[in-house]
Parts: C-alpha cells; sequence; structure tokens
DNA sequence: CCACTGGATGTGACCGTACACATCCGGCCG
DNA sequence: CGGCCGGATGTGTACGGTCACATCCAGTGG
C-alpha cells in the first residue's frame, strides 16, 4: 500500500451525521440531537450555533437510526380497496397533506381482489414497514378480522361507520347524507322510490342504505327492496335496463354518482325524460357531476375535513391517548337538474313498453 | 436489587429479534440472516429449522435496522401534483401493486399549490424518508428543476415524455394519442377542428397539442391557436360558451375527459346537436365516460401497464443500471357517440344565434 | 463560605441487522 | 497420509441515532 494521503473525497462522499454537525459546532453530538429534537435546555447561542452547522453541512437525520432506536417510524399506512374512484383517492391525498404538516409520511397499500389472501397480503405489507398506525379506507368488513388477528394493538382509525368495531372511527356521515337524499325525494312529492344500493360488504354501502330506509320508514311509505350494486356506471346501466320492465316508481337514488350515471343513461336510451319521467339523485358529487346531462343532484362530502380529522386523530392513538370516540362529518345536498316533481298520475304508466 | 426472577414477560414484550430465532433454531444469527437473504449455501435442513423458528416467534425483519446498515430504504417515493384525478391515481395504484410485488414499499407527497415552495417542500418530505428512488407524476416542468437541484443522484423515473430530462422516462404516448384523436375526426370529414389544450406546464398538455398540430399539419389544414384551459369540466363549460360566439368549426378535440364533458354541456345548452353539429373527442377514458350524454369517444390510456413497467425501470436504475432510456406505451381510440361526420355546409352557420 | 439546586452539556450503552472475515469440517488429490 | 479446497457456519464490527445517567457550573440560601 503506497497510499499515503489521507482519504480523499472521491466520488461518493457519505452522508454527514449526527457526530460531524456536532464537530462542526464545537459540542457534543447530544447537543445536536437535542436540538434536532427541540429540547427546551439548550441555551440559545449553542441552538444557532448547531443550526448552523446543520444548514453548512446540509445533514439530514437518518430516519432509520432513528426508528431503529425509538422504535417509531413515523410512517402511517394506508390501507385502500381502490386508490382510483374519487372518494378514496381525495381522502388519501387529504390524509397525506395533514400527516405531512405532522412531520409524518404515508405509505399505501392497494387491496387487489377483496379476498383474505389480498386483504392479509396488503396488510402484512404494511406491518412489515413497521407503521405507527393505520388508516382503513378499505371499507369491506371482513377487512377488520383480519386486522384483528394480525395486529390487533396498532393504532387504527377507519374512514367508515362501524359499530362493529372499538376503535377510533371518523366517517362522514353517511346516513345523514342518504337521509338528506331521500328526503329532498320526498319532499318533491315522490312516493314510489328506489334505492341502487353498493355492495354490502362495504360499509359506507350499508350505512347509505340504513339512511335512505330510516328516512323511508319515518315518512311512512312503503319499503321496497334495494337493488344491490357494485359502484360503476356499468352495473347502473345494467339496473336501469331491468328496471324499465316493471315502471313502478318514480324516482332513485344511487349509492353513489357512477351508477346514477349509468342509470341516467339507460333510462334515456330507454325515452324516459330525466327528471320528467324519472327523478335520480347520486352520492359523492365527483367532479364533472355538475356537467352531466342532467346535472346530477348528489350528496357532497367533504373529504379535505375527513383527512384532517383522521390524521388527528391517529395521531392522538399513537401518542398514547386511550379516549375511544367516534366522529362524523356533515354531508350536503346539492340539487341540481336531475330532480324534479313526479309526472301526473299514470295507472298504465307501469305497463307501457320503453325501449 | 432484590429481583431474582428471570425478567417476566410482563405485559410490553418486546418483539422478536433475529437472535431470538437464532436461539431458537439453535444456530447462529447470521445463518438466520442468511436464510432470510436468501443465500445459497444453506443446507436445507438448516434452513427448514430456521423457517420454523421464524413462524415459530412470529418473527418480522425489523425494516429499521435493516435500512440502517444497507443505507437502502426499500422506499419509493411517489410525488404527485394531484392524487384525485383518475390519471394519477390509477398510475399510483398500479405503481403500487408492481412495487409491493418487488418487496418495495411506495411513500407519496402531494404537492400543493405549483409554486416552488410546495414543490421543495413535497420533494423534501420524501428525501428525508430517504427514499431509495422516485417517480414523479407531477408533470409540471419546473419539478424537475428543483429535483436537480434538491437531489440531483436519486434514481428518478418520470411518467411523463419530456425531451428536456435524460433520467428514464416512461410515457403513455401522448403525442400518438392526439394523433389518433384528432386523425378520426378528419377521417371522419372534419377540417375545421378546435383544441381545447392543458394548461402549458403539463408536459402532457404539450405533448398533446403537439400531437394535434402535428397531425393537423400532416393532413394540410388549417392551423388555429388552441384554447389554454385547466383540466376542469368547469373550463370546459366556460371555453364552450365562448366558441359559440364564433362558430366556426365542426369539431373540437379536448385534451381531456372532463373539459370535453363541460364542453358537450355549453353546446347543448345552447341548443346544439353533439354530434350532429358538433364532434367532440376526449382523452382519458374516465370511468363512466360511455355513459355520458352522448357517450364520449376518448382516448384510453392503459395505467396498469404504466405502472408495472415503470417500477421495473425505477429498480433497474437504482440497482445500478446505467444505460438511459424512454419508453411508451401506446394509447388507444375509443369511438363512442360524441363523433360523426359534420353536418352538410352552411355558410350562415357561423352567424346563427344559438342559446 | 459551603452545600445545594437545577439548567446546560457530555459519556456510555444499546437498538437489530448485514458485511467482512475467521473458522470448521469433510472430501479429494498428489 | 497430509495439505488443500470450498461449502457451511460462527464472530466481530459498524451503521446513526436516542436514552439514561454522569458531570459541570453558576446562582442561591443557610
Amino acid at each position: 500500500m503506497t497510499e499515503t494521503s489521507p482519504p480523499a473525497s472521491s466520488g461518493q462522499t457519505r452522508a454527514p451525521n449526527i457526530r460531524d454537525v456536532a464537530r462542526e459546532a464545537g459540542v457534543s453530538y447530544q447537543t445536536v440531537s437535542r436540538v434536532i429534537n427541540g429540547s427546551p435546555s439548550i441555551r440559545d447561542a449553542t441552538r444557532q450555533k448547531v443550526l448552523e452547522a446543520i444548514d453548512e453541512l446540509g445533514y439530514r437525520p437518518n430516519q432509520a437510526a432513528r426508528a431503529l432506536v425509538t422504535s417509531r417510524s413515523r410512517v402511517i399506512g394506508v390501507l385502500l380497496s381502490d386508490a382510483r374512484s374519487y372518494g378514496p383517492s381525495s381522502t388519501l391525498q387529504s390524509i397525506e397533506e395533514a400527516a405531512r404538516a405532522k412531520g409524518y409520511f404515508v405509505s399505501t397499500a392497494t387491496i387487489g381482489l377483496p379476498d383474505l389472501p389480498s386483504i392479509r397480503s396488503a396488510l402484512d405489507h404494511l406491518i412489515r414497514q413497521n407503521v405507527d398506525g393505520l388508516v382503513v379506507i378499505a371499507p369491506q368488513t371482513r377487512v377488520f378480522d383480519v386486522i384483528q388477528q394480525l395486529s390487533p394493538e396498532l393504532p387504527l382509525v377507519t374512514l367508515e361507520a362501524s359499530g362493529r368495531l372499538d376503535g377510533h372511527t371518523i366517517a362522514i356521515d353517511q346516513e345523514q347524507g342518504a337521509r338528506l337524499a331521500t328526503r329532498h325525494l320526498i319532499e318533491l312529492g315522490h312516493t314510489e322510490i328506489e334505492h341502487l344500493a353498493g355492495p354490502q360488504d362495504w360499509i359506507e354501502a350499508q350505512t347509505r342504505m340504513d339512511g335512505f330506509l330510516a328516512e323511508i320508514r319515518d315518512n311512512d311509505l312503503g319499503t321496497r327492496p334495494p337493488i344491490l350494486g357494485d359502484w360503476t356506471a356499468d352495473f347502473g346501466y345494467y339496473a336501469g335496463t331491468q328496471m324499465l320492465g316493471r315502471l313502478d316508481f318514480t324516482a332513485v337514488f344511487a349509492a353513489n354518482d357512477q351508477m346514477a350515471l349509468g342509470l341516467v343513461h339507460a333510462f334515456r336510451d330507454a325515452g324516459l325524460d330525466v327528471p320528467g319521467d324519472v327523478s335520480v339523485v347520486g352520492f359523492d358529487d365527483v367532479p364533472g357531476a355538475r356537467h352531466f346531462w342532467p346535472p346530477l343532484t348528489t350528496i357532497r362530502q367533504r373529504y379535505e375535513l375527513l383527512g384532517a380529522r383522521c390524521v388527528d386523530m391517529l395521531l392522538g392513538e399513537i401518542e398514547g391517548d386511550e379516549q375511544r370516540y367516534h366522529e362524523r362529518i356533515g354531508a350536503e345536498l346539492v340539487v341540481r337538474g336531475s330532480t324534479a316533481a313526479p309526472p301526473p298520475h299514470d295507472p298504465e304508466r307501469a305497463f307501457r313498453r320503453f325501449g
């Protein structure tokens, strides 16, 4: 070995660590650590020196080292059943923004198929990462069974109202929203109202249906069994074509905007006028809903609020807040062009042929 | 100290580590490490013992410790400008699925406002987390300047076609898609075609516009300046009302489905028939586009493919693959009800009043 | 004047893993 | 039969922080 010069900073120079900063600032590494973590007992002059050294060296605390010793990763896991739809993706974004503001990272996992192995795999992936807490936007009921089994201690916030769970829960008030939609139709004079519900392993689909049924009952109208759909516009269209066979209703409350869209499409294809012949209400207020034809009456949800509250709650739980509570965010009715008073009574209506 | 009994497993028992597994299996911790990392020189019998011990204790390797010593976090950062729209959120989901399949985690950061501080803050957040690589779905051109400045070495895949960048790039072929849309209109017999473009700090908006202009030029049609929009349906509606003043066109190619939706709304409000009087093409094929009225002719993108390829490419780069290359995924024309042959020539048309 | 107090700072140990290197052992060849 | 080789396994060390505890020092009251 003929090399005599000190190890030249050739190419890949190691990132500065806390001791480099300490040396630069002329203090001990512990003092640097205190500055980083905002300890109160540091003299201003010292803090200043350290901050300058940090800036000088471009120092960034190593998250891995930190996580190793504190056994806190500062990562929040978000379990999604579908990241593409408007609701979940809006919520995810607002969670991410809120978490970042608090210095937390957000890691996502999507459940592909709604079967047990997929749920387990997604959840396992998050747990492997040592997430500090979990937000569940995958409102299939069985998800919670898997969580209970796989990691019952993990701080958890679920975004759907479910009475079955004792964890923290926050939700847009789906039931109230569904009641608003239904009441709107009733107030317009409708008495024969159908409900096109979402898949029943989704808690929010259940809750919207519950709200619908409750409002119907409260107004002493006859109940009719809801149609169970799958959230897609394609299903809405299909359901619409089927419903034309027995035209014994004057309004439909669809559990989301997509299904409402397909429904309207089917009705129009059959020569029915919306809202002249049939009124339709959706749920979500997706962007563009006001430009549908006709502009869709629907229920608007406040996703920004949802994410922020949700993170607050989860961080509270992570930091050992033991109280369990539920919280609800109100939904709002947006009246547009797809609803109107029912057509004048026509006893033949149900027997006429459309299409 | 009067305590003589061994530390009882009272309440919060520490998670098992690699040495616990080693003890259980009767081997050294290094052997356990080898099994975990799939080293070839392990006897099957030994491997079996270790795997059983892992299973027995419910052992999970500690990511933080691993990241600390390898200086690899196994986290991929995704920088999004907007997680709510259909395109980005679909891409995000497919990236997440592909990454998970390879054992990587995905952490997201959304850029709030498109100003420099916001971009910097989002990027900084990801870098703090020691992400191994970065996927950028925020196609504003200025984002790349910030990346260059903040962390020029970070493996990077960008999802938009930009000639300015020497990093790996993958993209749905926006230009080809735009050409498909434009050619479709030309083949139907249209010669007076408008383009409602996206905001020009989005690379994909630029590329779609380039494709449109190129196709117009190739067919020796007269160019007209595109209208610059902001992606929203509201803007589409507004643009539509403006365009009605000078009805000197028979078709519009909108840079996304949302704007197309608003456009159609405005035309219909004014008493124009789509496609009878004006043809409209969108871009994206959002869910529901086939149930718009009229069902929207548009360009479909293959997001699933995009995410998978993107992760492949990024992991290649992370593992030291130096070749820089671009890749394109073809887009596809979906013909529905919003396009038709132009109306018979009518010299008065531009002067008639609609609305 | 000295022990005491409490704020500011420094020292040692440890978190759980992977890497480099050392060791062990059986079989093979000269 | 001994040395050598290579596959299988074990041992020391470093990664970059934080925590518990030790130390130092100035101000204070008895």
